[in-house]
DNA sequence: TTCTTCACGCTTTTT
DNA sequence: GCGTGAAGAA
């Protein structure tokens, strides 16, 4: 690699390259972050304190005071959306050189890079394909099945998230003790792992993982491949530094070690994927690792109201294991944050919706909202609603577009068309579309192929030269064997979008959607041309693929649209938005109870800084709701205000139990009236005799209820309204559990009212509101 | 080989 | 409460 020295050589430091003005408007502390060149920096940057400038304004520092080349910087984040927008805004500092930036990238893709140069040093062709979760778990099913270990008891999912578990930490399968595979199958995990391993090998395969755990290891055994790169990298950027895991860290620890000049940026407040193995205590040792290291504290906020800055930080000061900020800013005063008690997940979809058309009716757009759950379940309500009210949103993140079972067969299409040995492929599509090809056939077509040590392809041809399988089957495998011949041949000729198309409509695949009465399979079809379209901005058939496997989303944004946004906390991460709508706050919604029953102390300061992220989304205002009862899984439940609703700092939050009533049309009855509900005043509240766990908020619980007609005591619920504010005799409401109703007698507190559509579900509880 | 029926388990999710 | 997935029936 003597290439690679000449060019370090030639770019050994140069004067500075002219003045700075790209400095002008960044606060004293970012400054200090841009211009700490030399040594180990950590920045910590609080929610919105300009982060992703930072980052950027550095990369285009270095290069402007000639301190290194395009192309010897890394710049490291986790997701493709974020090296792109990184790419996008240091180019339009530094113009075209920003295309030179070959080492601006994810984990994974600057992995892949390396990898791809190296392969043969873990035994891989450089041309390996990268598996998907789908072929991930195929393949592992195929090795439990063959270790004949009771698939029901041990999934292949179960297998495969303790593999990863022991990848995300940087263990190979050596590396793993019989104590730690103990938890799969009596002891059998680290075995199945090695199989696995070996598995992926033979089929020239990498998983996620590996192409981290790969590179890793290469660095570790070859110190001549690792000292080439420590010559490359004079600087070292890395992006979301709290969301690293084991292997991450080890992987850029090594790296590092070439230069000081390690710069990393993150929040530990922010550190929300420790179940897929980040480890906050990586930034929270940073100091300790790297000695020397400067620390930049980010504590001005540009984007939240005093009221909102002031809750969240109120609630994170609740966690113990942090480095700790001050966020301060310069906008005071604001609304406070809005935390309301609602009846349940339809009457909480509701309100929030009452609440976007009222902001919406001031001028704002829909675009500005968002509606951030802890699991994706709780869309569904809201979904329902805007349907209903006819607003306009979109679901951010959901199910990802190359995921999508059509086009995961499609390209199965395309990669057994591409190689011969791509046995996961050629599986997957055997007998997609029907070729009356069952698993009787395709357990003998592995036999074969193991027996023979060829591809499954490969096995079929040999079969078919004998009378093996018969029948239907036979017909099948010959036409697709043949099939698959015709289109490798006239691949070489078509460009790639053309093939695509072709094989799909030869291979019977678009009629099979076509043919299905299913609504979705539309939607399918619709899926499989914008497939042939996304194929066309790329050269080669080779390029579409190696970047699929890197990215789970198509490129195109519809930013244009004005809608809400609904998405979970996650998927929120990154984004800001001047109105936010936090529903479920709920103790074993939010935070999780599977999380905490899990993770306990750990998982309750990461969920609660989901919390907090959840909050600093927000520019204006924030409103958090929670149910008294909710449906999960079909069932109900009575449930508690979150710990984390307690945990708001009183100065910065209006609290009240919502109770509004509702007309025919499921509309609001009486504008910001909040006099007694419906539920209530129907269901006989027996005041405070329920357990009851929160401090602050009362809970009533309410008798079973499965009549016609419910005659009750109306209760006060808001202390500043009249009982029956608004309702007269006559008037239809609705009510979530009984439908439409009609008020038969009002009687000062006392009404009765009479329910077209009995119901009869379980009324559970209330709350009134905080003392 | 494909159709039918029952049991199970169910977060967050990038690469 | 619903969708998936595996085991029996046609």
């Amino acid at each position: 690699m003597a290439d690679i020295q000449k060019i370090s050589e030639m770019a050994r430091p140069k004067p500075p390259i002219g003045p700075a003005p790209y400095l002008q408007g960044l606060n004293p502390e970012q400054c200090e972050a841009v211009e700490a060149l030399d040594g180990p920096v950590l920045v910590l940057a609080g929610a919105g304190t300009g982060k992703t400038r930072v980052l950027t304004t550095r990369l285009a520092h270095i290069l402007n005071q000639g301190r290194a080349q395009p192309w010897e910087i890394l710049c490291v984040t986790f997701t493709n959306k974020a090296a792109r927008e990184m790419r996008n805004r240091v180019g339009s500092i530094i113009g075209d050189t920003v295309e030179r930036l070959q080492w601006l990238g994810t984990f994974h893709s600057i992995s892949a890079q390396i990898l791809r140069r190296h392969a043969e040093l873990v035994g891989l062709k450089s041309a390996f394909t990268i598996l998907d979760t789908d072929d991930q778990l195929r393949l592992l099913k195929q090795v439990i099945a063959a270790e004949n270990i009771d698939e029901k008891r041990w999934t292949a999912r179960h297998l495969a998230n303790l593999i990863d578990n022991w990848k995300n930490r940087g263990l190979g399968p050596d590396k793993v003790t019989e104590q730690d595979g103990w938890s799969f199958a009596n002891g059998k995990g680290a075995k199945l792992y090695g199989v696995y391993q070996e598995r992926l090998k033979a089929l020239n395969a990498c998983d996620f993982g590996d192409l981290l755990l790969h590179t890793l290891a290469i660095f570790l055994k070859h110190e001549d491949v690792l000292s080439e790169y420590h010559r490359r990298f004079r600087y070292l950027l890395v992006d979301e530094y709290q969301d690293t895991n084991v292997a991450q860290y080890l992987w850029l620890r090594l790296l590092a070690r070439g230069s000081a000049n390690l710069c990393v940026v993150g929040d530990d407040d922010q550190s929300i994927y420790g179940w897929r193995g980040a480890e906050v205590d990586n930034i929270l040792r940073f100091e300790k690792d790297f000695p020397g290291a400067k620390v930049v504290r980010l504590e001005r906020n540009y984007r939240s109201t005093e009221h909102i800055l002031g809750a969240a930080s109120g609630l994170i000061a609740a966690n113990t294991s942090r480095l700790g900020k001050t966020l301060w800013t310069g906008d005071s005063g604001g609304e406070k944050v809005q935390v309301r008690g609602v009846w349940d997940g339809e009457a909480e979809a509701r309100a929030a919706c009452e609440e976007i058309e009222n902001w919406h009716s001031k001028d704002n757009a829909y675009a500005d909202c968002s509606v951030l759950v802890r699991a994706s379940w709780q869309m569904r309500a809201f979904e329902e609603r805007f349907i209903a009210l006819g607003l306009p949103y979109r679901v951010v993140g959901g199910p990802r577009f190359f995921e999508r079972a059509e086009i995961r067969d499609a390209h199965a299409y395309l990669r057994a068309v591409r190689s011969n040995a791509d046995d996961l492929a050629f599986e997957r599509i055997i007998n997609v579309p029907k070729r009356g090809i069952g698993a009787t056939s395709v357990q003998k077509l592995q036999t074969a192929a193991r027996n023979m040590n060829v591809p499954l392809a490969e096995a079929v041809r040999h079969i078919l030269a004998t009378d093996e399988i018969g029948g239907k089957a036979r017909t099948g495998l010959r036409t697709l064997v043949g099939d698959i011949d015709r289109w490798r041949e006239i691949a070489k000729s078509l460009p790639h979008g053309e093939l695509a198309e072709i094989i799909l409509d030869e291979s019977g695949y678009t009629a099979m959607w076509r043919d299905d009465k299913n609504p979705q399979a539309q939607g399918r079809l619709d899926n499989l041309k914008e497939l042939i379209q996304a194929m066309g901005a790329f050269d080669t058939l080779e390029g579409y693929l190696e970047h699929v496997s890197l990215v789970s989303e198509l490129d195109v944004e519809r930013r244009d649209d004005d809608q809400i946004s609904l998405m979970t906390l996650h998927a929120a991460k990154g984004l800001e938005f001047p109105m936010v709508i936090l529903p479920g706050w709920e103790e074993s919604v939010f935070p999780s109870q599977r999380s905490l029953d899990e993770g306990g102390k750990a998982s309750l300061e990461e969920e609660r800084r989901l919390a907090y992220v959840g909050l600093t989304r927000a520019r204006q205002q924030a409103i958090i709701y929670f149910a008294a009862n909710r449906q999960i899984y079909g069932r109900w439940q009575a449930v508690l205000p979150s710990r984390f609703v307690d945990e708001l700092p009183p100065d910065h939050v209006e609290a009240r139990a919502d109770t509004g009533y509702y007309n025919q049309a499921g509309q609001h009855g009486q504008s910001g009236a909040a006099g007694n509900s419906v539920e209530e005043t129907v269901s006989q509240f027996d005041d405070g005799r329920s357990t009851y766990a929160s401090p602050g908020w009362k809970r009533f619980q309410a008798k079973k209820a499965a009549v016609k007609t419910i005659e009750g005591t109306a209760r006060r619920v808001s202390a500043n309204k009249e009982s029956s504010n608004g309702l007269k005799h006559g008037m239809r409401i609705f009510h979530q559990k009984f439908g439409y109703g009609r008020i038969e007698i009002l009687d000062g507190d006392k009404l009765t009212v009479a329910f077209e559509k009995a119901g009869n579900k379980k009324v559970m509880a209330g709350f009134v509101e905080k003392a």
